[in-house]
DNA sequence: TATTGTTATACTCTATAACTATA
DNA sequence: TATAGTTATAGAGTATAACAATA
C-alpha cells in the first residue's frame, strides 16, 4: 500500500493563511490594510494601469477596490488621474505611498525569511520558482 | 538594482484560490462541502480523534465543526461515539463516509495533477515536500 | 452594445463570548 | 478550576446585480 497522498490544500492551506497573517500585520504596522498595501505595490510595479486591471492582477474584485482607493487617495499615498479613456481612472503612487509601500515590503519579506528558514538555500529557490511558475501559468488560463 | 523580489503571497494566494475551487467542486460534486469533505479525510486517516483535535488538525474553527458532524452523522457518513471521557466524542467515519471520501479525493487528486502537469516530475516532488515540510513546521510551531 | 467605475444588497465566513455537562 | 461540546451573535469578507458615464 503506498503511503496515503495527502490533498495539496493540506499543506497549501496552512502556508497561506500564516503569509497572511504576515502581511495582514505588517501592513497594519503601517496604517493600511493588506490589500491597500497589495495594491500599492502592483501600482509601484506597473504605474498607469486602471482599477480594473489592478482588480484582476490581484484577483481581487472590482467593487472592493473603490473604498480603498478612495482611501489611499484620500491619504496622499496614491492618485486617481484621468487618461484619454475618460472612463479609466489612471492609478499613480506617489511618493508617499511608494515609501510606506518599501517600509512595509521590507518587513514581510523579512518574516517571510524567517519562516522559511527551515529550509536550505536551494530548496527555497526551488520553492519560489515553482509556485511562481504556477502563479504565471493560472494568470494565463483565466 | 536586483530584480524586484515579489512576496510570496503573490504566488500562494493564486494556488490557495485554485485549490480551493478544485475541492469546493469535487466535494460538491458528491454532495458534500469541501469542509466535510476535509473532516471525512482526517477521521477517516486517525479514527477516534474529538471534535476538537478535528478542527486543530485542519485549522477549522471548534464551533463550526458541529453543524458539519451533524449533517455528516444525519447522512450516515460519520459517527460520534461517547468515550471514557463523556464529554468528549470519539468520531468514526462509516463504510459509506469512507467509500464517499475516496471518490471525492480521486477526483481532487485528478485534478491536482492536471494542475501540476506543468512541473516536471521532479519539480512537483520538490514542491510537495517542500510545502510538507512548511506545514508540519508551522504545526509544531503552534 | 460593451466597458469602467460605482453603489447597494444579500450571503457566507469567521471570531468571540457565553452556556452545559463533565472532569 | 479547567475542558469538550454547543449555541448565539456580531463583524468581516465576499459575490452578485444594478446603475451612470463613456466608448
Amino acid at each position: 500500500m503506498p503511503p496515503s497522498r495527502r490533498d495539496l490544500l493540506a499543506s497549501v492551506h496552512p502556508l497561506a493563511k500564516e503569509l497572511r497573517r504576515i502581511e495582514d500585520q505588517a501592513a497594519a504596522d503601517y496604517g493600511v490594510t493588506m490589500w491597500q498595501y497589495a495594491i500599492l505595490s502592483v501600482v509601484s510595479d506597473s504605474p498607469g494601469l486602471n482599477q480594473g486591471q489592478v482588480a484582476r492582477n490581484l484577483q481581487y474584485s472590482a467593487n472592493r477596490i473603490v473604498a480603498d482607493l478612495d482611501e489611499l487617495q484620500e491619504r496622499g499615498l496614491l492618485v486617481r488621474e484621468p487618461g484619454q479613456d475618460r472612463r479609466a481612472n489612471q492609478l499613480h503612487v506617489t511618493e508617499a505611498g511608494a515609501a510606506l509601500q518599501r517600509k512595509v515590503q521590507h518587513d514581510v519579506h523579512d518574516r517571510e525569511d524567517d519562516l522559511l528558514a527551515g529550509l536550505s538555500p536551494t530548496r527555497q529557490r526551488q520553492l519560489r520558482a515553482a509556485l511562481q511558475q504556477l502563479a504565471q501559468q493560472m494568470r494565463a488560463d483565466s
